[in-house]
DNA sequence: CGGTCCGGAGAACAGTCGTTTACCGAGTGA
DNA sequence: TCACTCGGTAAACGACTGTTCTCCGGACCG
């Protein structure tokens, strides 16, 4: 530990092949060894319990280094936050550029979810958790981050002709309704995967027949009946 | 504090009227205590930071005393779901006895959500924030009740004319989306009472929305169209 | 009445925590 | 090359934690 300071991954000065900034690298990738070390441990427990002792323990560094990079455990918090949005912003542009008919878009976005939460569980397991945690800054983060996303989706869904003479008040209604729907299936698939009493085939089925019903309820909306 | 032992609330021997049976109503008092500071607490953290020697503090009472009625911070949170889910079984109820046109129960459901949600927001804040909360005894105890909601629903909804030759598991879908968006819909009343971005009306008026959707989608569900 | 039960109090235990301090040594740039 | 920057270390601080122990005094019961 003494002959090799700033080792954390195994292989040093790996990514300096591009002359300088050295430094620079050999922090930012501390920093993503905190942020992973910490989502590592929050698969177990919730922010307000993590230790800034115990992350920098996970990580392999000493604790008053971690002030080098938050000045808090909330403020790592925040930045999880960015980072997990980063994976649910690729998962949400994929499903975007889908066209045609109804249900060979629901199949397709319900496999999509599937994937992303397969490919990044502790990220969305660490949003579903904050979102209504107890620490108040990330709450509010996750919020604003939300709220850009159903922001986005009420632009797709008023080009839609769907929603032909739909005030914006309603399809905005309509797109938050998408979004927790999305967030409620992805944590049924984290509890599927974590051994719980329903298998991910089912809950697929069921926000499949979810999206269905909505889009049918979306269809005969203007109907007298 | 010291001539005073056993006094939690103000008035103490008042409930000692039916002869004997002092000694069991002051522990039931204290646990009782015990409970609603835990709850007032966590109005503003988690439950996987919550300290035994906070909530005897908070209770007032020494912190060893905490262990005559619970062994953990753990136990107690699981008699905090069992507690809270108790308003939850009073709303509940309330909402199954209703009959009537389809928007009218939309509408009385709705407002019966938002009163209870008034009534005893502790209880819906703790729920909301534990079900993906950090300890896993307790999500696993507010996972095994709400799939006793889930089942009830089921009977009720079975029973209505719209559900004729519904499979259950079809019903059982829709139940779970019901008792999905009542959660959301309850916790979305307790960010705007804390004073977040959208004010309280738009939140029911969403909620009644999203339920007409679905309602819609139902009476359609077995049309070719 | 007298012994027992039991929910409290208080003190002490070893840990762990967040934070601050002083210091080190390699990367950086003139 | 040389002074400087800066991400890392070790050590120490007081505060707080969960848990255990012994003791007390009022309720309980024969």
């Amino acid at each position: 530990m003494r002959d090799a300071p700033g080792e954390v991954t195994g292989d040093p000065a790996d990514t300096a092949g591009s002359g300088g900034g050295v430094r620079q690298a050999r922090k930012l990738r501390t920093r993503q060894a905190l942020l992973a070390a910490a989502l590592r441990l929050l698969e177990r427990q919730s922010l307000s319990s993590l230790g800034l002792r115990e992350v920098a323990r996970e990580t392999g560094i000493a604790p008053a280094a971690f002030y080098r990079h938050f000045p808090d455990i909330t403020a790592l918090g925040v930045a999880l936050v960015e980072e997990s949005f980063g994976s649910l912003r690729a998962m949400v542009r994929e499903i975007r550029v889908q066209d045609g008919d109804v249900d060979g878009m629901i199949a397709r976005s319900v496999d999509l979810i599937a994937h992303h939460v397969h490919e990044h569980p502790a990220h969305f397991r660490f949003l579903a958790r904050e979102r209504h945690g107890g620490v108040e800054a990330v709450r509010t983060a996750i919020r604003a981050e939300l709220d850009g996303f159903v922001r986005d989706l009420v632009v797709d869904l008023s080009r839609q002709p769907a929603s032909a003479g739909w005030p914006t008040g309603e399809v905005r209604i309509l797109a938050e309704l998408y979004v927790n729907l999305t967030i409620l299936t992805a944590t049924a698939i984290l509890d599927a995967a974590a051994g719980a009493h329903r298998d991910e085939q089912a809950i697929l089925e069921a926000a499949r027949m979810q999206l269905r019903l909505i889009a049918l309820g979306r269809r005969h909306w203007r109907d007298g009946d």
